[in-house]
DNA sequence: GTTAAATCTTAGCATTGGCTAAGTTATTGG
DNA sequence: CCAATAACTTAGCCAATGCTAAGATTTAAC
């Protein structure tokens, strides 16, 4: 099964960026701006390796820079922080429903959300609705 | 949240050991060896990238290696490879359990499983073995 | 037993995503 | 307003993971 690991590097490849316009969503909302400290700071990495990275976010069109100043996204890059932060809420709602602790769920989530395909994502949505699907133990309408 | 980064960056430092040492266990129980072509297919890679990634496994103590000849892997590799399958199975088998279809489940669980900490493991095993732990359904009196 | 095919290796390159060190620009405190 | 500090950028480095192209070794065919 090649194509599996085809789409698993693909995915790779898109990690970092979704990782970063979640964030800088995130603090757009929370504080008003972005800063590349906050983003360092966020990501555990230095000012240099953020500058480097948001380089190709701007090369990608995910994200506009004006020298020295706060980062914005581009219009294509908050559809992308809004999809990823609802399937990064879902996937950690999801390991907090299954009984995961709120802290594992947190780690496990930011790892997991970049491999959930979007018919996973779907079936979690469910469960988080409808309940799981082959009910063990009882009742429940199925 | 920087703890999550870090943890997340280390794990993709191992994600291609892993899947590597679990390719080549699977290949020597499967076929009786493993060759680096039967690993350039798994994988879709080039056979001088799996030359590379081989040599830094050989390095990291996983595999040993004989020019032209197929790779093995040391203890070390093999007790990773045992780890990993069985980490494996489980996040597919939930996967399945979940109501996802086989060919997603087996899309997803190669990139969900690297992700998926003891803990959460642990959980799965428990949802497998006992079912879901809150009944949802409000018929439903469990 | 030599040649052709398959397999493996080597060399050289690109990209991603890290780093340090040093320089540049903003911001802020006197 | 000017100096100090904070923030950002640039330059140059490294490792991992991919590639192509070309060479070396096995294996297989005849």
């Amino acid at each position: 099964m090649d194509e599996v690991h085809i789409r698993t590097r693909r995915d790779h490849a898109s990690e970092v960026a979704e990782d970063y316009v979640e964030a800088i969503a995130g603090f757009i909302v929370g504080k008003g701006n972005c800063r590349s400290v906050d983003l360092a700071e966020h990501f555990a990495v230095t000012p240099a390796t953020v500058n480097n990275t948001v380089a190709r976010l701007v090369r990608d069109g995910l994200v506009i820079t004006t020298p020295y100043q706060p980062v914005d996204l581009t219009p294509k890059g908050r559809k992308l922080a809004l999809k990823c932060k609802e399937r990064h809420d879902v996937v950690s709602a999801f390991l907090i429903a299954m009984g995961v602790d709120a802290g594992t769920a947190a780690i496990d989530s930011e790892g997991i959300e970049h491999h959930v395909s979007k018919t996973t994502l779907a079936v979690m949505r469910k469960i988080l609705a409808d309940g799981w699907p082959v009910a063990h133990g009882s009742t429940s309408g199925d």
